[in-house]
DNA sequence: TATCTTTATATAAGTGCTTATGCAAATTAG
DNA sequence: CTAATTTGCATAAGCACTTATATAAAGATA
């Protein structure tokens, strides 16, 4: 019993739910012991019930949070238990207009002490922790309707991945023997022809490239640029050195599998800085208008789009955008 | 959804309900997002399991909190999940250990981290509320522990119930009509019948007092002392006057529907109050050693047992309680 | 004014626990 | 050393919600 505690933070929602289920057993407890026909599940919606004087299903389910079925069901025992009144609106033969039957308030004569009991019992309890636990649960609710669980992990989870991968250079001067960049080979080969066929056909100028990287892109002046993912190549880049000493950034790929994890991201700004040390200020690239989650990756990484003056190598690349060194 | 907060004390239960589901629902869409193949509930037995290595049902049950039939559902998910495996102990077969397996231990290589991450954002979100809330938890469960809820409010209740519960006498010089005075009349002997009936039968001397006890019991000094709850008589006992000039409490009664609310005890004490005002200090009873919770009421208020010397006017008295007014 | 959408409620099935109970193995008692 | 009790686990059903979906009335749109 005392393993719960032990997890601390993690074992949060289980630590909570065991709490919370003392405090429903007991109530029901009470009202068994004091022979009262009444459920714990029936507090909250008897309650407002009465309050209101007359309310709608609907109405009920918004103001206290429960579902549209939930609060149903249970105004179905509340009727089957002939504590309350249902009846169609005039107007709107929808609504299901809820009241206190005659029975209903005689129950609330016994009930309404033994709540200000209740009441007065966990007011008790919280005094004795020294701690005003309604505030602090206050607090919780309203930091977590700013920002739930879920999105806190999912942004510490991101940032944990994108910290995994790690980026590599393969250059004319790049260590490793043969065989290493045979593979390394193979898969800025892979990767690109993947995606390449899955929304356009493999050209020319691709297959020259993508078959001999070594001697079209390295011995050019170029780099490759990989991303390792999990002791995995999980995308790859290539900076093409061009005539008039500007770069292009092409045959940017990353596998399927690892989409989300920010590796184009990490790629581009692995290219761009790369320029920005070889002490060039002029970069571009010529993607296809088609491809929105590409050219907005672009644009967030500090592209800009320029008219496409020339007529690129390939025949997919209908959109140049042109790297802004000055922002 | 505001009108939970605003309930306050009395819809804690709710409230923590509903951050529970919070926290829970959470957790399982991290895990749904992240594509991996695990559920919020497993999460304690799943984690307690790598850490013991080696664990049976019952045990994980004990030291989680959780009910044993709980701990062999969640086991059984995670068997059919291939997560865990089972096998019989040698010593005593009926005991089930349960070991992690190779899938299992790949899973929670995946596992661990976003554990880590969920622990962090928890961390962080209780950093946020500016209270130590693990710590608050501790202590509204260390304060339930130490006097539940139920035990709380049944406090209350009886407290305010005996409040509720109003004794007055009815002797020669009380005031009321007729009518009214054959009405409690008729409420002494239907309420002494009744019990009287259930347990020994009805003597010749219960018939002379309950029949007239305006005759029997008032003009011979005595007093009849009735319980009255609710606008109800609920109970009733007679404070006999004997001619040694000490005297008897008999007849007391009452009703089934009302026990527990400390009505005996409170007619009790009236007809004690009313002897040591009456500047008497012999106060004895007669009853039957097989009615143990009335001989518990008895002594509980100040009566002890003594030697049964002369026979009683009464069969099934075998029971002879003196009240000690040194004490 | 016919159709399409929205709203109010009902119904069904699922979830993650619980209590109640059954059964077989192990332990204890007479 | 048998019989009664205890222990460890399984199974069934219940509980208090949920999500998903159906149905019918009302309102919007063309």
């Amino acid at each position: 019993m005392n393993t719960i505690k032990q997890l601390g933070y993690i074992a949060m929602g289980t630590r909570l739910r065991m709490l919370t289920d003392k405090f429903i057993t007991d109530a029901d407890k009470i009202y068994n012991s004091l022979d009262v026909d009444f459920e714990p599940r029936l507090f909250t919606v008897f309650y407002l019930i009465n309050q209101k004087k007359s309310i709608t299903i609907t109405e009920l389910a918004e103001q206290l949070g429960y579902t549209q079925p939930a609060v149903t069901q249970i105004a179905n025992v509340l009727i089957s238990k002939k504590l309350i009144n249902s009846v169609k609106e005039k107007k709107d033969s929808r609504k299901k207009i809820l009241t206190i039957t005659k029975k209903g308030e005689d129950l609330l004569l016994e009930l309404i002490p033994v709540w200000q009991d209740i009441e007065n019992s966990v007011k008790e309890l919280i005094n004795e922790t020294g701690y005003d636990v309604l505030f602090v649960l206050s607090k919780l609710e309203s930091e977590l309707e700013k920002k739930d669980i879920f999105t806190r992990v999912m942004e510490k989870t991101k940032k944990r991945q994108i910290e995994e991968v790690k980026i590599f250079e393969y250059s004319s001067d790049s260590p490793g023997d043969a065989l290493y960049k045979k593979e390394l080979n193979k898969n800025f080969r892979d990767l690109n022809y993947e995606w390449i066929k899955k929304y356009f056909k493999v050209e020319k100028e691709d297959k020259k490239q993508l078959e001999n990287p070594g001697k079209e892109i390295i011995e050019k002046g170029g780099i490759i640029f990989f991303a390792e993912y999990k002791d995995m190549i999980a995308g790859t880049a290539a900076l093409l050195k061009k005539e008039d000493n500007s770069y292009e950034l092409a045959k940017m790929a990353v596998r399927d599998e690892v989409q989300g994890k920010q590796i184009g991201k990490k790629l581009g700004f692995a290219v761009i800085d790369k320029v920005k040390q070889l002490k060039c200020d002029k970069l571009y690239l010529e993607t296809n208008a088609s491809l929105t989650p590409a050219i907005n990756l672009y644009k967030s990484i500090g592209f800009e789009e320029v008219e496409m003056k020339d007529p690129s190598k390939y025949e997919r690349a209908t959109f140049r955008m042109n790297y802004n060194f000055k922002k």
